[in-house]
DNA sequence: CCAATTTGACCGAG
DNA sequence: CTCGGTCAAATTGG
């Protein structure tokens, strides 16, 4: 078991510095917007998007981070690591008011209709673990896909009928052996959280370990394959004790601290 | 008791 | 028809 920091500390150095010039572009952005007369709005409506695709990207390269920081297999970390947000966050939002079904509602059988995505995706990770965004999710279905062997689980924001939020995603296991997940999101969420807005992604990573438990559990508890094979999925198994860190850290963190980042046993000294 | 998940049926697109 | 996304009744869990 060869420790090899230099690898991992690289590719974190790399993400941090990523994320670092794209958190400077925002910056930039931002200060231009304000600089510029309440006359531009055409430019403030064409700058959301681009403000919207930076900040995922800063997100992004924290999630990587983080990723390293929880990958025992540095060499590998890099194909599960979150292929930077694709520039095409197309804001879909120009999709059409969907009209409402067409449908004739007449047989008293017939459900509502049911509108399907035709847009492309709002972006898309690939990951070794289930990575929290901080929002909350409701899982409504799950299929099993013709090429791939795993479930394919599907998601909808719990504020969908509430505050009529649009965004859903997907989840796909496309690897056992080293499991790899691939998320993908459409639509943007809409929803206020109770939390406020601008640290959205905080509690969520700030419950650091506690995170990873959360998502894998959620995915492993059923999402083991239906057709048979040795796997002993019950269909009833028990939570399963999820990948506790190795390190227990204890945490004696100052309020200060609860930057996620000393649950990874890192000493970041500023 | 309520909210989230599971699950098979339903629906639209191709 | 098949395929993938969604609904909603039943089930589970807190």
């Amino acid at each position: 078991m060869e420790n090899q920091p230099s690898n991992g500390k690289r590719a974190m150095e790399e993400e941090l510095i990523k994320g670092c010039e794209t958190a400077n572009q925002l910056l930039e952005v931002l200060v231009h917007k304000s600089n510029t007369t309440h006359e531009d709005v055409e430019l403030e409506g064409s700058v959301q998007p681009l403000v919207e695709d930076l900040v995922r990207k800063v997100l992004c390269s924290f999630t990587n981070t983080l990723l390293l920081l929880n990958t025992n297999n540095i060499n590998d970390v890099s194909k599960y690591t979150i292929k930077d947000a694709p520039s095409s966050v197309k804001c879909p939002e120009t999709q059409g008011t969907d009209e409402a079904c067409k449908s004739f509602f007449h047989a008293e059988k017939r459900r509502g209709c049911y509108k399907r995505k035709s847009s492309a995706p709002t972006w898309e990770t690939n990951s070794s673990i289930l990575l929290e965004d901080g929002y909350a999710w409701r899982k409504y279905g799950q299929k099993i896909t013709l090429n791939a062997k795993y479930l394919r689980s599907y998601y909808r924001c719990t504020h969908k009928y509430d505050q009529g939020c649009p965004a859903t995603k997907q989840v796909q296991r496309t690897q056992e052996d080293p499991p790899l997940y691939r998320t993908t999101y459409y639509g943007h969420h809409n929803c206020k959280s109770s939390l406020s807005p601008e640290i959205m992604m905080e509690p969520a990573f700030s419950s650091g370990s506690s995170m990873i438990l959360s998502f894998t559990s959620t995915l492993t508890s059923k999402e083991g394959y239906p057709f048979s094979s040795s796997l002993s999925s019950s269909t009833k198994l028990e939570p399963m004790e999820v990948i506790q860190d190795d390190h227990i850290v204890q945490n004696q963190l100052s309020s200060s601290d609860y930057l996620l980042l000393s649950d990874y046993g890192l000493d970041f000294n500023y």
